[in-house]
Parts: C-alpha cells; structure tokens; sequence
DNA sequence: TGGCGGTTCAA
DNA sequence: TGAACCGCC
C-alpha cells in the first residue's frame, strides 16, 4: 500500500499532515510537479521561481534524511501526471494539502475525480490555514463579506486551529527507481545574474523559514506595531515569501505568537500586545484572502463591487510604464517601484502607497498594476494580492472609499519623513533637502541647481497633478454611476433578454452533482478532534449562491466569463489550446470540464497588441485586458494586450455584455442580508 | 471629570 | 470622510 504525496505549496516537513498520512500508511512517494502552463497568465515570475527552486533544493534533502527523496516531474497537466505517476509506482493512495486559488480548485478537484475513478484513494488536508474558508460563517451560516468580522469570528471559533504537527522521523521511501524524476529548470541563463543578488538577502527553504520565524517572534515582533509605519525599517516579518510555498505552517506561526501574547499580557506589556493584534491582523488577512477566494473564484480579476465594472479605467500605456520603471515624479512612489525592481520586495505600507497611486492618480486598471506584482514580487501570492488590489481600489465592500485620494506627498512624509528611504532608492534625488524630498516640484529653482536636478530632465515632473487626478476621478465615478443606472434600467425594462441561454454562458458553474461530500473518511468521523482536520476539500458551488437568491457579482461572472474572460487572457503563454482540451476530454468527464476556469489560455497573440499600442490613452471597460505575460526567457514587455474589439470598448461594453445588467450592488445585498 | 477641538488613521 | 483618541481647559 504504498502512496503519493503531493507537495504542491506546503514545502515543508513538519506540520504537514498529507506527508504524515502518507508516512502512516507505508511506503512513500515524494513529488512535485512543475506545471506552470496551467497557471494560465499566473505563472511564477522570475523571482518566484528563483523561490521556489531552492526551496525544493531543502525539501529534497530534507527528506532524503528522511529516507525517501523528492520525485520532480515537468508537467503540463498535473492530473495525468500524477495518473501516470500511479501506474509506474503502484501507489493506491494520494495525499496532498489544500490550495484555494481558482485553479488549484478546479485541478484538484479533477485530481481526486480521475484518481479515484482509477482505484485510488485520495485525501486531502488543510495545511494552510487556521480555519477552512467553509468552517467560518456569520450567525446565518454565510460566509462573511468584510474582513473585520471574519477575523473576529476566526478569533472566537469555538475550537482553536490545530496544533501543528511534528515532522516525521523517518519515511519509508517508495521504490523510487519505479518512476522517473525530471529536471526542472527555474531559470535561464539571462536571469541567473539577476538572480544572484537575490541569494544575498534571502534564504528560501522551510529551516531557513524556521529560522525567520523565531528571529521574528524573539525580536522585531514586539515593536511591530511602533516600527510598521516606517517604510524602509527591517522590522517586518519577512516571512511572507516562506508562508507563500508553505515553508513554514500558519498554524505554527499563530501558535508562538499567542504564546508571546499570554506571556506579555501577564506582564503588562501593551505595546506588545498590540503588536500581537497587529501581525496577527496580517496573519488573518492571509486567511481572509483564502477566503474570499473560495468564495468568490473571480476575485483575482473582477471587482467584487458589481458597480467597479463599469469604471472607465484609464488605458495608457505611457503611465503603466512610469509607473513600473520608477519615474512617475513623486519620490515615494519611484522608490518604491525601483526597490520592487531591484529587489523583489516592498515594505507593505510601500505597496499601498504605489498601488494606490496606481489606481486613483493613474487610473490605470488595477488588474495590470497586480499582474506586475504577481511578475515581480518575490512574495507574489495569487489570493493575498488580488486582496490587496481589490482593497486598494475600493472594490471590495470594506474597501478605501473608492473617490479618496492619497497624497504621495504627504505620505511621504509620513513613513519617510527623514527622507532616507527616497535617497536610498533615487540617487538623483541624494543632495535634495528633506524639505522638498517629496515635493520637488515645489523647490526653488536654487535649491535644485545646488542638488543637481532638472526637474524634466535627469528627474521627471509630476506625471499626473494630484489634482488633475482628483478631478479626473470624479468624473470617472458619476460616468460609472450613469452606465450602472443605465443597466439597471435596462433590467427593468427587461431588456436584457437572452441571458444565459447557452451552456457557453454559465462556464463556471459547479453543477450539483459534483459538489463534493463533506466526510470521506467515516471510520474516523468519530474522532471530533480529527474529522475537521481530514475534512475534504470543498469546492465553491454557484448553486449555494443561486438558491440564496444572491445576484452578487459572482454568480454573474458564472454567466459572463466564458467570452471575455478568454478573451482578457494575452497570448504569449505558449501552449496549443486545442491540444489541451485534447488532453482534458481524454482525462476528465465533460461534467466537471470547465473551460473558464481550468486553464485560462492566451486566444491572443503579439500581434493582436502592437495593432492597438498607438492608442496611449484609450479607456475601456472592466479593467479587461491585463499585460502580457512574460515568458521566462524575456524581460518584462513593452507592450500589452487590447481589448478585443480595440478602442470600441466602452461603448460596447454593455452590448456586449448584457448579462451584466445582474449586478446589483454588493454593499446593498450584505446589508440587507 | 467632562466637554471640546485637533490629530490620527483607516483591511 | 468619520470614528477613535488625546490633551487641554
């Protein structure tokens, strides 16, 4: 009885309760899969893969200790290679650990279909989290629609997260000869330089998480909350990178910190009890970002604010990239952008301030401001990012209100008020007094000579006035708001005839019968301390969401994704679409086939985009179209994809799209619920 | 102690 | 913009 386990983002040995099962249940095969094509425009950016590369380094010699190694193999379809995988070893049983991306949900929950349709018995864990996204529900039973209630709740669920398991202390190893291991390439020969300097500031590996985790938690931890506003001090986690693979357990990470919580409570110590709440705020919006995904499959390219559809964000290609090189002429933001670039990594106050200039003085669609994330930051994290944007933008129901504006230069001020981190990150800005640090523009023309700056010349001007910004802002919100009555009024009059009369127009959908059960493993149900831990995995059902009667934007995204959502999707990911669904009508029954949401495939190409880049400043609907995505081998493109009928976009929107008459206002609905 | 205005800070 | 907080009279 020998079985697989599946290391997918759970990187680590201890606390991993799909590794311990299968150590339980005999001989064990160890493997990863690389198979970023399936990720869709979601593949690890360069950074990440430098992560990820090492990390699987320390897994396998972890557990080669251990007796077994890691089994690699390069994939384009998880699912058949693990089928595979099944018929070289032998194994009857998988174990693996939760994900809650959209994709991973579709992967694999096709993954148990198939395997068990082959004889296998599979089963999954939570690893991730400390609570199950479908385990915390408001006093109804629905999942919650703001984060502070959801983290309250998770604070006073009446059972505590599990406490973290101990790793293994030996793993008898499958016959490993039985199957072949495959070796991975994270990165080319054009990115090993870069990637150099990353192995100067960081250590990925689940012993080296370990490690930060401790250093964290005996030291920075206490003066969190005073040093959190700070944008250049060292003082937060840093662990964000190790939680992303799985390096180290949530579940741990709470347990010592609670630890340090009694233990200052009984001393008195507030400060220190705040910082506690404060990081694990964080924490929780770790969990809540989980949550929102599982809930809202979509979170990670459509506002959850119906109404956010229809701003018409600016689509300027000039802006997007000021915005990325560091020269947008507000100091804060270009420091930022260029320590993201040179670095992988922003202070989160950091990432606020630019991805909050990048939404309300650009204007541009957050969408592409998170894909650039997703490319560049050494964190990148599908579901934490997609939070972050969405709060940012004002589209989430306890987001920033959407028609404020942050000044870059008095939070300059602010979080770098010496403006040390300004001179750090733009050298052309070194001899300029703290003064006019974040405000150049204002400087008197002395004082620039005097610190060598041409304002337009060796240092940009303001790329946008904030009030211009401002003004700009408002109109686009009452446009919004006409195009959302617009709609509406055409609900009324019943206009929105032919929705949802194909099968192409509910792609999303998880039809009933393939929901899953929540209980496979009824020889352990009684065990009430375990039957929680080994609940399966659920997937996100728009049944649940329709026999509420809610018309919230997901349930619409049901209906509208399958055309524009393939359409949104750049080209450049390289892999023949007609081949796939090949592989995947071979592999899975046509129930569970989902073509939204199993691999978001570029329809596109490059050429489809340089047609349309001579239009710098065309607006559209939605936020549609994101950058392309880059190839490993490449540095990050100029150019980007159009919306797919070009510059009509706006005013075809609601032609287009007539379904979208649906939305009803979000707030509203969880008011009222 | 309490009411007031200035300040801070938003997940 | 508005609630929470703080220091002052």
């Amino acid at each position: 009885m020998s079985s697989i386990v599946w290391f997918r983002r759970d990187l680590r040995v201890e606390d991993n309760p799909a590794l311990l099962a299968g150590v339980r249940a005999g001989p064990v095969f160890a493997v990863f899969i690389w198979a970023p094509e399936e990720e869709g425009h979601y593949q690890p950016g360069r950074v990440s893969r430098w992560w990820l590369k090492h990390s699987l380094a320390l897994l396998d010699s972890s557990l080669r200790s251990l007796g077994t190694c890691l089994i690699t193999k390069r994939s384009t379809d998880s699912v058949s290679s693990l089928l595979q995988i099944v018929k070289s070893t032998g194994a009857t049983q998988l174990f693996f650990n939760h994900l809650y991306d959209p994709i991973s949900l579709v992967r694999d929950h096709r993954a148990k279909e198939v395997l068990t349709a082959h004889g296998v018995a599979v089963r999954s864990f939570n690893a991730d989290l400390l609570y199950e996204p479908w385990d915390v529900n408001d006093d109804n039973g629905r999942p919650f629609t703001t984060f502070t209630a959801f983290w309250e709740k998770c604070l006073n669920m009446p059972f505590d997260p599990e406490a973290p398991l101990l790793p293994p202390k030996r793993i008898i190893s499958g016959d490993v000869l039985t199957c072949t291991t495959d070796v991975l390439v994270f990165e080319d020969e054009l990115e090993k330089g870069s990637n150099a300097l990353l192995a100067r500031a960081w250590s990925p590996g689940w012993s080296n998480a370990d490690k930060a985790l401790t250093t964290f938690i005996n030291g920075p931890l206490i003066e969190y909350s005073k040093n959190r506003r700070k944008a250049d001090s060292a003082t937060t986690s840093f662990l964000s990178p190790h939680l992303h693979f799985g390096e180290v357990s949530v579940r741990k990470v709470f347990h010592l910190v609670r630890m340090k919580q009694v233990l200052w409570a009984n001393e008195g110590n507030k400060a220190g009890e705040e910082s506690v709440n404060l990081f694990l705020k964080s924490i929780g919006l770790r969990e809540y970002s989980r949550y929102l995904s599982f809930n809202h499959p979509y979170s990670h390219e459509r506002p959850l604010l119906g109404h956010l559809k229809f701003f018409p964000w600016v689509v300027n290609e000039g802006y997007f990239k000021a915005w990325r090189q560091g020269r947008t002429g507000y100091p804060l933001v270009d420091a930022g952008m260029r320590e993201l670039w040179a670095t992988g990594w922003l202070h989160d106050r950091i990432r606020v301030v630019v991805s909050s200039f990048f939404v309300k003085v650009l204007q541009l669609p957050w969408r592409w401001g998170m894909k650039y994330f997703w490319d560049t930051l050494l964190d990148a994290d599908l579901e934490s990012d997609a939070l972050g944007w969405q709060y940012i933008s004002g589209t989430l129901p306890d987001g920033r209100e959407f028609d404020r504006i942050d000044n870059p230069q008095f939070e300059g001020y602010k979080f770098d008020p010496n403006g040390e981190y300004v001179r750090r990150w733009l050298p052309e800005l070194a001899r300029l007094p703290t003064d006019w640090i974040h405000h150049p523009w204002n400087a008197p023309e002395s004082v620039l000579q005097a610190a060598g700056i041409e304002l337009g010349s060796n240092y940009p001007l303001p790329i946008v006035g904030i009030d211009a910004a401002k003004s700009r802002l408002q109109e686009a919100l009452s446009e919004m708001w006409q195009l959302e009555a617009a709609s509406r009024a055409a609900i009324e009059n019943g206009t929105e005839e032919g929705l949802g009369d194909s099968s192409e127009s509910v792609p999303f959908a998880f039809p009933q019968d393939i929901r899953m059960e929540e209980n496979i493993e009824p020889a352990r149900n009684n065990a009430p301390a375990t039957t929680r831990r080994y609940e399966d995995q659920m997937v996100p059902s728009i049944t649940s969401s329709l026999l509420r009667g809610e018309h919230e934007e997901s349930s619409l995204y049901l209906r509208t994704s399958a055309e524009d959502s393939r359409a949104e999707v750049p080209g450049t990911v390289n892999i023949n679409r007609e081949q796939r669904r090949d592989t995947l009508n071979q592999a899975i029954p046509e129930t569970v086939r989902n073509p939204q949401l199993n691999f978001p495939i570029g329809l596109r190409n490059a050429e489809d985009s340089t047609a349309e880049s001579s239009s710098s400043s065309r607006r559209e609907r939605d936020g549609g179209v994101v950058p392309v995505w880059s190839p490993p081998s490449s540095s990050y493109p100029e150019q980007f994809i159009g919306e797919e009928s070009g510059i009509g976009a706006s005013s075809s929107f609601l032609q287009g799209h007539p379904q979208s008459h649906q939305i009803l206002n979000w707030r509203r609905l969880s008011q009222t619920g």
